[in-house]
RNA sequence: GGGGGUUUAGCUCAUCUGGCUAGAGCGCGACACUGGCAGUGUCGAGGUGACCGGUUCGAGUCCGGUAAUCUCCA
């Protein structure tokens, strides 16, 4: 069976037992604070898990795109080094909500595994929960019973806490589970050792591939379990391994999912896969880190160098450095691997295709960065390296790799190679400890202490915001969140006006106001697709019947940004071509940012296009139409403009304004004429491939236009109202340029001048040539006379300068380099002579100045520095 | 969210602890040499030292703030 057929086989299987076959969620997740990238099969079910969504049906089964780099789930540093392993892959998953529980479970799983793909059974083997006093909790026996009737007890297995309990997070829906895994060794090896001994002992051909968890308990942020009510089904199993198993092969890379990656790895390389340990695992990395990178490109997620981003950009960066210090690549290539990805992926996720061009110039201008960071990072160690081992040295200190690593991104395996290459190593036990004191530092930070759920009042929370900008309500419940020493509070309402974060859209400030109190609402955020409404505090009497109210002001100007948003992009499609695509959107009150796929700056004139296309649309004055419940195939048909990367449901909100339609949550003008006006002030670019505007749109453009109005007019009167500003600015600056190098000309030969004149009136005094100056120079124009006369004369000279310029004193010496070598300080005298204005000064030997604050003192001074030559 | 770094000529980077009018290479311009390509030589232009403020007689250099950017941790 190919891959395709068996991702296909059991959807199929889990259909004909009555399950909804869902699309994959993006693996980027983007209203979720405590997560960052998909996990886990369960992720796009967490809402109904937790209960904050209803259960639209009881089955659900799919193949979910996964990500695991960051936080709890992390085998980055496994992947390629073993043969099952991944940063992405693709997770098959059968849920349950509230419907069928362990029995189903188990012998569906069963039945697909031995029935429908025919593994043998006899290589299969299954854990189950052993239990933990310590929690209360007795041995799964319910699920050993279910499995005892296919499999002999010999080969169901006790496994402990870590392995057969999982919890999602520190709190929330739990419960143990109960894994299938599979033994695919060579029937010889097989009678050496008996399978049973090897599982969960991380033997490459004795792994887990199947996962059942019975959700059944709700852990409380005090530790304890309390019982769930609406116990869930909720199974993942690894796709890539599933393929390896059932095509026969002893590693995940040589499956039909990867192998046609690796050919293109090794024909860019001119290296064979298989024949060399150090080569294959570089190019295992490299297979499995492009998918991930690929995939996260298309479900809007470009490198960065902050949070999700970062993961990425690191994650390709890991890839390159494979490449580069195993495969010989010294310049980018991971960009021609998308070709390979495409054929292999492109079927089943059509996106990779259509988002091709992109995903490559991005890799392509990553890989270019990091190569450059690269070279800079080995200049940076070969300057410091330490003495040679001939010298007594050849330990590299682990702080100087540490700095290398953290500062400025340099590898430490790199580190070390190079070190090694000039039979040095580097101090790791050192380097390992500054990292943990950075870790520790981050985590303190980090620390943020949230409280459990207070329920006052049980009910769901709605949102009404679309229809209302001020309601009655009830606080349904609330937690106290600490972080950093401030501490707020969180509230869910019944019924809310507020709009919580969300599409880019910010969450809405406002109050909550009782007949007895009226409480500030600073920020509105979605979590877990619930409102949380942030308060500073907590109101007297949270049981009292509330109105919540929006700041409207406030919420008018995001909506006409917001508006203007889906104006500007469709514009933008007209003007530059249907290749633009959203990347990313932020809307606020002040101003909108809207970031799209393009390649290169836009002109001057196609800003000025887009702009006239939004505005005339406006001026059009096209009602908002509105569709809150509209199937997505409708949605589709009508053309709406969907954002790859983005999770939708069945039934989708249609904004449409004339012929501009996108999905949206978000809210809007009425009718576009209320925008009144929108201005594009900037346009940038964000990443390879991806440009950004910001505009202003409504009131702020008019404030925006008073300002520039009032520049010109008053840069008009400054040119006393000269017909043409921009050639009366230019001929000024250009004059003004010529007089100043005039000027310094003058001032030039004003300094020759005075350098021969004094040069002239220059006395001896002890049988040194001195020259005295008194008058009004600065003290830099002193400066410079000081080292005109020194050019003319440079021995047996003194020259002293005292100035008052603009009421401050200023002492210059200079002294010839021959008196310098009899033991003559320019500094001390100036030192010396400065205490006469009443200052301090110095410099080096032959030259020093001074300055002070009693220019009275100027004639004493100068009298006192040459008393001092001699 | 927290830590560290960087920002100096068009580009890549120097300028040790504050003080010899901020330098180099490449690039650019002019001229000279050479049969051409190319090169060599000479001369030259080009800098608010990211921005704002402070300390100091004196700040590119020290301190504080802002911005951009890189990087590590979470």
């Amino acid at each position: 069976m190919t891959s395709q057929e068996i991702r296909q086989s059991f959807l199929d299987f889990f259909a004909s037992k009555d399950h909804k076959i869902v699309p994959s969620a993006p693996m980027v997740i983007k209203d979720d604070p405590t997560l960052m990238f998909t996990n886990a099969g369960m992720n796009q079910f967490k809402n109904i898990i937790l209960g904050n969504d209803p259960i639209k049906y009881a089955r659900v089964a799919d193949s979910q795109k996964c990500l695991r780099v960051s936080g709890k789930h992390n085998d980055l540093e496994e992947v390629g080094h073993d043969t099952y392993h991944h940063t992405m892959f693709e997770m098959l998953g059968n849920w349950s909500f509230g419907d069928y529980f362990k029995k189903e479970a188990i012998e569906w799983a069963w039945e697909y595994l031995t029935g429908v793909i025919k593994l043998d059974k006899d290589r299969l083997y299954v854990t189950v929960f052993e239990g933990s006093p310590s929690e209360g909790l007795s041995r799964d026996d319910e699920a050993a019973e279910i499995w005892s009737q296919f499999l002999p007890a010999a080969r169901i297995i006790n496994g402990n806490k870590k392995d057969n309990f999982w919890e999602m997070g520190d709190t929330g829906p739990c419960g143990p589970c109960s894994e299938i895994h599979i033994d695919i060794r060579d029937d010889a090896e097989r009678a050496k050792i008996d399978g049973l001994t090897l599982v969960n002992g991380s033997h490459p051909q004795v792994i887990e591939i199947w996962n059942n968890v019975f959700m059944q308990y709700n852990r409380k942020a005090d530790g304890s379990l309390e019982g769930l009510p609406a116990k869930v089904i909720d199974t993942g199993m690894g796709f890539e391994r599933l393929c390896m198993a059932i095509q026969g092969k002893k590693s995940n890379y040589d499956t039909d999912i990867f192998q046609p990656i690796i050919h293109a790895i090794g024909k860019i390389c001119g290296i064979a896969y298989g024949q060399n340990e150090k080569t294959d695992v570089a190019m295992r990395v490299i297979a499995d880190h492009i998918r991930t990178i690929a995939f996260s490109i298309t479900d809007g997620q470009l490198p960065s160098n902050a949070k999700a981003g970062y993961v990425i950009r690191r994650i390709l960066r890991r890839a390159v450095r494979y490449g580069y210090t195993f495969l010989n690549q010294r310049s980018a290539f991971m960009y021609k691997l998308i070709d390979a990805l495409c054929e292999v992926m492109g079927g089943a996720y059509p996106e990779l295709i259509a988002q091709k061009t992109l995903i490559e110039k991005v890799i392509k201008e990553e890989e270019d960065s990091f190569l450059r960071t690269l070279e800079t990072g080995i200049r940076l160690l070969e300057k410091n390296l330490p003495p040679t081992p001939s010298q007594g040295g050849g330990v590299l200190s682990g702080k100087v790799a540490f700095t290398l690593y953290d500062t400025f991104g340099f590898p430490l395996d790199l580190t070390e190679l190079i070190l090694r290459e000039n039979n040095m190593s580097v101090n790791i036990d050192e380097f390992n400890a500054e990292m943990q004191q950075q870790k520790e530092r981050a985590r303190n930070a980090a620390a943020i202490e949230t409280g459990d759920w207070v329920i006052v009042s049980e009910g769901d929370s709605k949102f009404v915001g679309y229809d209302f900008t001020a309601y009655d309500t009830e606080i349904l419940r609330y937690r106290k969140v600490k972080q950093k020493n401030q501490e707020f509070y969180q509230l869910v309402l019944s019924n809310t006006p507020f709009y919580a974060e969300m599409g880019g859209q910010v969450g809405d400030s406002g109050v909550l106001v009782s007949e007895s109190e009226s409480i500030e609402i600073i920020d509105t955020k979605k979590e877990n697709n619930l409102a949380v409404h942030i308060a500073a505090k907590l109101p007297a009497d949270v049981t009292a019947a509330f109105t919540a109210k929006i700041n409207l002001e406030k919420r008018r100007a995001t909506e006409s940004n917001h508006s203007a948003t889906h104006l500007l992009h469709e514009a933008l499609r007209e003007v530059l071509g249907t290749h633009v695509e959203q990347k990313g959107s932020y809307v606020s009150p002040e101003s909108l940012r809207f970031d799209f796929s393009h390649f290169q700056k836009m002109t001057k004139e196609e800003i000025r296009a887009v702009e006239r296309i939004a505005n005339r649309k406006i001026r059009e004055n096209h009602p908002l139409h509105e569709m809150r419940e509209t199937p997505i195939a409708e949605a589709q048909a009508m053309g709406a403009m969907a954002l790859f990367g983005e999770k939708y449901g069945e039934v989708v909100r249609v904004i449409q304004f004339g012929s501009s339609t996108e999905l949206c949550g978000g809210t809007h003008v009425d009718a576009t004429g209320r925008i009144g006006m929108v201005r594009i002030i900037s346009e940038s670019s964000i990443a390879a491939g991806i440009r950004r505007i910001e505009a202003i749109s409504g009131e702020a453009v008019e404030l925006l236009l008073d300002i520039q109005q009032d520049i010109l007019s008053d840069a008009k009167e400054i040119l006393h109202n000269a017909p043409d500003i921009l050639t009366a600015i230019r001929k000024q600056t250009e004059e003004n340029a010529e007089l100043k190098k005039q000027i310094e000309v003058f001032n030039q030969e004003k300094i020759m001048q005075l350098r021969d004149d004094l040069l002239q009136k220059a006395t001896e005094v002890n049988g040194i040539k001195t020259v005295r100056y008194e008058g009004s120079l600065t003290a830099d124009q002193a400066k410079t006379l000081a080292f005109q006369i020194r050019n003319m004369q440079n021995n047996n000279l003194c020259f002293v300068a005292g100035c008052v310029h603009e009421g401050k004193p200023s002492l210059t010496v200079l002294l010839s380099d021959d008196l310098v070598a009899k033991g003559l300080n320019a500094v001390n005298i100036a030192r010396e002579a400065a205490k006469e204005i009443q200052g301090g000064g110095g410099g080096q030997p032959f030259f020093a100045s001074a300055g002070g604050k009693n220019p009275a003192g100027i004639k004493q001074a100068i009298a006192k520095a040459l008393s001092l030559v001699r």
